[in-house]
This record gives structure tokens, sequence and C-alpha cells, in this order.
DNA sequence: AAGAATCGAGAGCGGTGCTCTTGCCTTTGG
DNA sequence: CCAAAGGCAAGAGCACCGCTCTCGATTCTT
């Protein structure tokens, strides 16, 4: 009857696995990433901590399925604001999505650092990363593509692209079948990148004492670099 | 006669501080700062776990040890670059300087992680790493002061700075002594935001299979970046 | 030289990830 | 419809971790 008509065990199964899962994201948020233990997790769930592996055969697959799952919850924060900004200019879209990206991070600051942050040492981040990982980077793709086919992003650079990078940037455009030109790509992952180290530098306490007014700054940076954006050069 | 001429007691105890961090700084650079045991650390130094408790008072002091040396290390190879490009031109000066910083971070992975990346959970910099972890900062903001002494600088801007952040960008002037007008320490920090960003994407594997020649790549940026940072608006 | 302070070693506590074995119970196949 | 097969929770156990405490031995101080 329902899309996963399986037997009692098996839906079972996937309740359990569920809520593994929300404690799991629940200890995450709470105390970090590595304090998350599997058998703290198990003794929240009311089971003994050899149960739990039944359902991830390790604690880094669990840590898995939860980076899976931030990646897919800020992803869509990126795509949501792409969305809801359709007929404003591209630089108040990018101010837009910057936005709301800090506030997720703010929101969820030990998910923040586990995607964005120093990865778990150890631990390398399982293919079944990679895609969700590349919503909010195709989102901001996205934006580019439509500024540069509406004409608001301006495309002439003088900075020329070195081949090399010309050729991972024609790769970036067949791949996503975006026709993006070099010089906004270049300005485009200059902007991620400053996007990144500002959520950083306040989440991980470096502006401490230097920036009170966290917000007015943030917009300032925002507005400034959505500028630059558009503007080139 | 030396400096310290303290008795043989307080000497080893000196030796055997610096031979204990530099078991950690080992193992930091190894296996990283999650895997940092004071047990480990101890069987490599050739003494029982909890010998090392009379150096070090816990896990984190040593840890926080290493992060001063850390701040110290990376912050006189900002300071050394700064130097040695006295009679370069103010962008060329940043592009060397932000080279350099990507060198020290890829020699040194883990600690750079440690410094820049997500601080370890449950771990509150100690007022001891403050005053260390300033010296990149204050050594881009010396460039910065050079550069609009030497009117390399454009200073004027289009864009107004929130009274918010104008009273800490003041505060920021009369800390440093630094006479730096609003719109380019706006734009320095997000120079500053950018490099942090763009060397997070290359160490923490984020432009994995899109970047190939990640030194072309990342000289174009920091290029584009030093055009902005001394060109403005 | 006597007393005080420091040190290394060892045992021990509670925690961790993970493995293996033991029964119970659901599901499946004849 | 009943028996074999497989998934399941539980418990014990291993090796590791941070950290504390005690106990002698050594060194420093007075």
């Amino acid at each position: 009857m329902a899309s996963t008509a399986q037997g009692a065990r098996a839906l079972a199964r996937d309740q359990i696995t569920r809520d593994i899962k929300a404690i799991g994201r629940q200890h995450l948020a709470d105390y970090g990433a590595a304090a998350l233990s599997l058998r703290a997790v198990a003794r929240d769930a009311g089971m003994v901590s050899s149960a739990v592996y039944r359902y991830f055969p390790s604690r880094d697959d669990l840590l898995t399925a939860l980076i899976v799952d931030a990646y897919d919850a800020v992803g869509a924060v990126a795509e949501q604001a792409l969305d809801a900004t359709r007929r404003r200019s591209t630089s108040s879209r990018w101010v837009a999505i910057g936005t709301d990206f800090l506030a997720w991070a703010r929101a969820n600051q030990h998910e923040y650092a586990l995607l964005y942050g120093s990865p778990v040492p150890g631990y390398a981040a399982p293919s079944d990363t990679i895609s969700p990982a590349t919503r909010v980077p195709f989102a901001l793709l996205a934006l580019l593509a439509d500024g540069v086919e509406r004409g608001e992003i301006h495309t002439a650079t003088e900075i020329p692209t070195p081949r090399t990078v010309h050729a991972d940037f024609a790769a970036v455009r067949s791949a996503t079948a975006m026709d993006i030109p070099d010089g906004v790509l270049s300005r485009g992952l200059i902007a991620w990148a400053q996007l990144l180290g500002t959520v950083g530098l306040e989440l991980f306490g470096h502006l401490h004492n230097v920036i009170h007014d966290d917000d007015a700054f943030f917009q300032l940076q925002l507005q400034r670099m959505s500028t630059y954006l558009v503007a080139g050069d």
C-alpha cells in the first residue's frame, strides 16, 4: 500500500534507523562531531551499544549519514533562497543567499563546522556525500548563469585565465551545462571562498573583540562582494 | 651563567617539556588533533602516561601549547614575507604573503586545520593563544597601512560603512596605531576571508575533481584579490 | 643534615569503538 | 503449517582513551 510496503520488520528497521539518526543529530548539535559517541546515542535510544551496530556499521557511518543530511539541509536553504528571489537583481540575490547561508550556519554551528571546517581526522568523505555537497555550489552557479544570461554580470575581464585553469572551468561548463565565462567563474569562486571565510571567521570566534555588530559587518561584506561579483575586475 | 641558570632539576624539566611538545607536534602532524593522545605521546617519550601530567595538566593544555607554537610559526612566515618584499608593490606583496601562507598551510595541514578550521569541540581557546593568533592579521594590517601611506591603495569607496562597523574599525585603528580607512579595512577583511576560504577549499578537498592545477588556480585568485584590494570597489 | 617539594611508576575508574557469542523471534520456503 | 534461515537485542570482552591517586625515590631548600 505505502510506497515502501515491506514487512513489519523492515518498517521497524526504518523507524529505528530514523530514531538513531535523530538522536545522533541532537548529540551532534549539542556536543559536536568529536563527541558523537555511539554508546551515548545507544543509551538515549534505550538500547545497548552493540545493537546500534546492526543499523550503522561504525561510528563514521552514522557520522556520514548526518553529514549527508546536513548537506541536503543547507543545500535546500540555498535553493530556496535562489527560488524566492527570482525577480530580484543578481547582486541582491547573492546577498540573500549569503544571508540565509549564514543564518543556517549560525543555527547549526556543529554541522557547519563538520561540512566546511576541518574534516574529522582519519575520516575520508565517502562518495555518498559528494552529490549532496554540490547543492550549494550548484545553486550559486545557477545564479551566475542566470545573471550572465540576463546581462547583469559583466563578463569582460583584464585578468587572463591560465590554460590549465581554463580547462577546469571548461569542464565545469560542460558538466553543469551552464555557460559561465572564465572570469565570472573565477569571481564566483572568490565570492564563495569569501563567504566561507567570513562565516568561519565569525563562527569560530576569530572576530571576537574585533567586530561587535556581526550582522552589520556581514551585510557590508556581502554587499561589497556582490558588487564585485557583478561588476568584475 | 645562562639566562635560565636554574638547578639541574629545572633544566631537565625544560628539556622534557620540549621533548613532549616535539613528540606531540609530530603526532599532530601525522594523525591530526583529534588523534592526539597523551598516552601515545608518553609511550613515544619513554615514560608512563601519568608522568606526562607533571608537565601538562591535561591533554588540552598540551594542545594549547602546540596551537600557540603553530600560530607563532605561521605568524613568522607572514612577517618574513612582509619584510622580504619591502620594495615591491602592495598588490604583489599581498600575493607573496598569500603564497607563503598557503605553502605553510599545505606543509602543516593538521596545524592549519587546528588554527583556522573548526575549533576542537569543547575546547575554548585560552587567552595565551590570542596574542600569537594576531600576528598574521597584524602583518596584513601593516601591509595595508603601508600601502595607504604609499598611496598605492585607493581609499575612496562608494559603499558606506554602517555606524556600528565604523566604530569597530575605529577601534582597530586606535589599537594598532595604523591609519587605515574604513573602506580599505573592509576590503582587507574580504581579502583575508577569501584567502582563508580558498586555502580551506583546497586543503579540505572541496575543489577535488574540480580544480586540478591548484597552484595556477590559487595564483589567479590571489592576483584577482590583490587587484581588488588596491583598486577598490 | 632534615624537611619540603618534585618526580616516575603503577594501579585504577569510567569512558570510548568495535567484535563475538548467545538466545529470541520474525520471515521465508517447502 | 511447520521447519529452516536469517535478523535482532543483549551481554561479555578487548584495547584504547583522559585522568586521579598513591607510593617510593630523588632533588632542592633551609
